[in-house]
DNA sequence: CACAAAAAAGATATAAATGTCTTAAAACGG
DNA sequence: CCGTTTTAAGACATTTATATCTTTTTTGTG
């Protein structure tokens, strides 16, 4: 599989926050209820979001998490490199540490083209774009069942 | 990480066959030295990939493994599929069910791109062409140290 | 202040991937 | 037939990813 659970949880998660959009903080709760993702999965994974400054949380009533004003315009790449680094669009694709120009694996430089096709790909649309593409129809973040207009 | 360890193990393991060439057996035992992996762990993958039909073995003295006759036009492509099946080329990158035309996921046309450039590249050279590829040098397979040509 | 809502944090459980070890079966060479 | 080489197969151990549960801390409200 290309990304793991925790990635596909959590850029799902952020388009959907980008979809409601606003600055009204959405409950983890509702998020995974939502997209019909584990709660306390999720919430691990908005921790790592927010330590990585790109939610911000609040507790108690009417807290929970949204995008932080400075990241409204991050890309689903910065999604992934917060919650698993850049190996993706850094490492080689067999594994081997020290590929490159000088010791290139025989998929070097076919990779390298494929792995820069994948970052302007994931870089390409900010998350904003992304949320009002979302409201104006016909994308979906979850895996079946209508959808359901957060309360707030 | 975009392959496991078994694919990536499995693709240098098979493009070090096809860097060797010719109807010999090479013993696992020697492939897992040549590429430094791990024995037991190369000796599974190889074993899938005699199931799955793209390697000949032969047990006992001069046995080994070796390309499969018919299989010596395959692409990297096929190694992923027969160890992986072919999510990475058919599933939804953000991993929902019924993503697709009808109801597609924020990142759907994005990813369909992608995800046929990444099968065009996995695809596009067959494991001879690469196997010559590495005869000619320049290219390695192996972490760090010198290459050791293949006693038999 | 007492209570409820919510994130944060920690502990634990389960499953999958990775890696190692042992035994069995096949093939060959004396 | 016996010993060696090799793949095949199975058992086991370790690590990582995924998932769940409990406790703590923060915040708002009555």
């Amino acid at each position: 599989m290309l990304l793991s659970k925790t990635s596909e949880y959590g850029i799902r998660a952020m388009l959907h926050l980008a979809g409601v959009g606003g600055d009204v903080y959405l409950p983890v709760k509702r998020i995974s209820k939502d997209l019909d993702i584990s709660f306390h999965f999720l919430t691990k994974i908005f921790q790592q979001l927010t330590r990585a400054e790109l939610v911000d949380s609040y507790r108690g009533p009417n807290g929970g998490v949204r995008l932080r004003c400075e990241a409204r315009s991050i890309a689903v790449k910065d999604i992934l490199v917060a919650l698993e680094g850049d190996d993706l669009f850094t490492k080689c694709v067999l594994g081997l540490p020290e590929c490159g120009e000088g010791h290139p694996c025989p998929l070097h430089e076919h990779w390298a083209r494929s792995r820069m096709q994948i970052e302007t790909m994931f870089g390409g649309k900010s998350l904003i774009d992304l949320g009002a593409e979302l409201r104006s129809g016909g994308f979906r973040l979850r895996a079946t069942g209508e959808w359901t207009e957060p309360t707030k």
